[in-house]
Formats: structure tokens, C-alpha cells, sequence
DNA sequence: GCATGTGAAGTGTTTCACAGCA
DNA sequence: TGCTGTGAAACACTTCACATGC
């Protein structure tokens, strides 16, 4: 993977800290201590500290972490000093509503395109970015250079247009889909299976 | 929390087994060895077998596991053997798309109402569940026993609705906001946060 | 004095490897 | 023989506790 030896929770940890660090810069807050910062990202003072020291040593001694700086820190080790484009694939009913869904833009990324087998029929739903005919799916992602793709099709198709992202040169998916998707080992994959989100909080219900 | 001592993790992946089962019985499959069965899922033959020791002996040893049997006990496990009811709060962008998302009742649960502070826009989408006015929202909890909620609500609404559905009698809350909820410890939150995942890829990207 | 950075201890989870049983 | 069930080893991650430095 390239970088060193970062517990993988550590990563989505980052993005916690970047989001409070945003916050506290918005608020004209300069400098904060482990303790603080902790608190507001729902983890120990001890946590926080050796998750920031996995990438380097950013704080004072008796002051804390200077706010700016280590928020630009983290937005750099999370590959996002630009701004990153994202395709989306399966304009059905989830995809649609993640199209006009606002959190990905406003945590940096952009979604460029839409495909869908039948791009009529999603275009009619009102959406404002465009959804092309899954035909043209390669030729995009490799004129484009798209490195990440959120993946809405029904889990039948999941599995085929996984392996036709990854050939095209994706290597990250964000997958909907209630599947264990098969890639090469240089793809990541993150599940969000709600599904599989709520039967887990059945278990927790007395 | 009642039962003994068994990973969080066990739990999730006891969802994936029983998705496999399901599809091992509609194929009439009878029995299932810890090998196929974890391919299935995506796991280690040991990690399955350990997870399912956690529960109880299934298997017959020089055979495999019993599909339709163990398929109940997991679901008995996760407390589905009943029609589980859950309520949306939020029926804004994403709110929406979830009501009309298939993949919950698939997996026997049943959202059977939404909240909105504007139940009426909601209800010109076209969704087919009821939409009510939140402020009726601690009544319906209480009256129909609400155990499970999805909250879709902008995140400055976010925490003071997490206090109403735990106030009302809610144990689960499937959250969609970008927000680390405060709750009693009896509480369980499930955090679905949709720009952290795509965030978490860009680490793993080159 | 105060808050970071970090070895070391502790906790939790996964994997191994093999005994035990159909 | 084949496959489960499980102690023990390995690994991964978290927390502690304190030396270090502003």
C-alpha cells in the first residue's frame, strides 16, 4: 500500500478529526489541545494523539495541535489537496437520491457523471449532473482518469460492473450492493450494506 | 448487554451467513461445510466456524452444517423472527430514497411510518408510506413500540431527534448524519456516513 | 505547569493446528 | 476419511502512564 504501518481505523478516524478541525477553524479557534479534540470526535485524548503521531509530530508541548495546519495535514494524507472526481453507476432509485445528496460535495468531491443502462429514464428523475449510457462507461473513467466510482446497481450486475470499473482503471468503489465483491488486490472497497446495518442493530434490541 | 462475551464483529458477519444460507436453501441445498460457506461469505473457514461456536454446536463433524437450521438460529439470533417495525425520521433527499429503497423489507424489516417536519412535501414524492408530522413522533413511538429507527435529518436537527427517539423508547438508531450522537448507554447507534467512506477511499488511492 | 509523544501493558480479534467425532 | 470445535499462538488495536519539551 505504499505508506507505512497505519491501523486502518486510524484512517476513518482522519476524516473525524478533519470534519472537527473544520469546524473549529470556521469558529476562528487557533490552537487545540488532544483533550479537546478528542472529546468533540467521540475518542480518547491517548487515541487521537497516537493516531496523528502515525504521520508525523504536529504539536507543542503544553499548547496543543495548531488547528489550520493540522486540518491541512490531514486533507493531504487523505488525497484530497484537489478536488477528486467520481462517477456513479446505477441511477436507480438509491443512486439517483445519492446524486442529488449533498454530503459528497461538501466534503470535497465531485460527481462528474452518472451511467445507467437506461439514462432516459433517470434523467426524467430531475437530476442535474448527467447520466450517460453505461456503454460509454470505459471510454469515460479512462479519458477522465477516474479513480473512484460509487456503485448503486442491483446486486445481480454488481460482480460484472465491478471487474469492468477495476479494468478501467478504477481503484476505489464505494458498493451498495449486498455482495462480497471480488477485485484484485490493488482495488479497495468500502460496503455500505444498510441492510445489513440494521439486522446488526436487531441483535442490540434487548 | 445480556449475552455473553462475542465480537461485534461476529455479529455483523453472522448478517452475511445468514444472506448465504438463504441463498443455499433457495437453491435446496441442504448442508454446507464451514469451507464453502465461508468462501461464500468472504471469510476464513476457521473465523466462520469460531463464530458460530460462539452460538452453540450446529455442525456434524466429517459433514457440515445443516442449512435450514442454522439459517433459523442465526435469524432467531439477530431477533427476526418476528417482522421487525422501524420508523424514518428525515424524509428529506436521502429520507426519501430510503423509503422507497426495496432492500430493507427484503430482509424482513418494515418501515411503517416517516417523520417530517414537513410531512406534506414528502408525501408529493410519491412515497407510499405514510408521512406524519414529527411532532407526533413520540406518540406513534410509544404506541406502536417502536424499537428501531433511521434518522435522515440535517445535522444541526440531528442530536436534539436522537433524544426524542430515545426518550420515546427507541434501543437502535440507524444515523445518516455526519454527527457522533450522545446516547444512554442501553442505546446502540449504527452510523451509515456516507462522504466519510468516500474520504476513507481517497487514502488508499495511489 | 501543561500537553504532547511513545514504549509497554492490556484488550480484542483472527488464525493456526490438531484433537475428537460422525 | 472429512470436517467440526477449540485451546493456544499470533496479530491488531487501544489504553495506560510517564518521560520529554515548550
Amino acid at each position: 500500500m505504499g505508506k507505512i504501518d497505519i491501523p486502518k481505523k486510524a484512517i476513518y478516524r482522519l476524516s473525524i478529526y478533519h470534519r472537527c478541525l473544520q469546524k473549529l477553524h470556521d469558529n476562528n479557534v487557533e490552537t487545540v489541545s488532544s483533550t479537546t479534540l478528542a472529546r468533540a470526535a467521540g475518542v480518547k485524548p491517548a487515541q487521537l494523539r497516537k493516531d496523528l503521531a502515525y504521520f508525523g509530530q504536529f504539536g507543542t508541548r503544553g499548547l496543543g495541535y495548531p488547528v489550520e495546519i493540522l486540518s491541512n495535514i490531514i486533507r493531504e494524507t487523505l488525497g484530497r489537496e484537489h478536488l477528486q472526481p467520481v462517477i456513479l453507476v446505477g441511477a436507480g432509485n438509491l443512486g439517483s437520491a445519492l446524486l442529488r445528496y449533498q454530503g459528497f460535495g461538501r466534503e470535497g468531491f465531485e460527481v462528474v457523471a452518472a451511467f445507467d443502462s437506461m439514462p432516459e429514464a433517470a434523467i426524467a428523475r430531475g437530476v442535474m449532473i448527467p447520466v450517460i449510457s453505461i456503454d460509454r462507461l470505459e471510454e469515460f473513467i479512462e479519458e477522465r482518469a477516474i479513480k473512484l466510482a460509487i456503485l448503486c446497481v442491483p446486486v445481480e450486475a454488481a460482480q460484472s460492473i465491478a471487474n469492468r470499473l477495476v479494468n478501467a482503471g478504477v481503484q476505489g468503489i464505494l458498493n451498495f450492493s449486498p455482495i462480497v465483491l471480488e477485485v484484485t488486490e490493488e482495488v479497495t472497497v468500502n460496503n455500505v450494506d444498510l441492510a445489513l446495518e440494521l439486522e446488526h442493530l436487531g441483535y442490540f434490541i434487548r
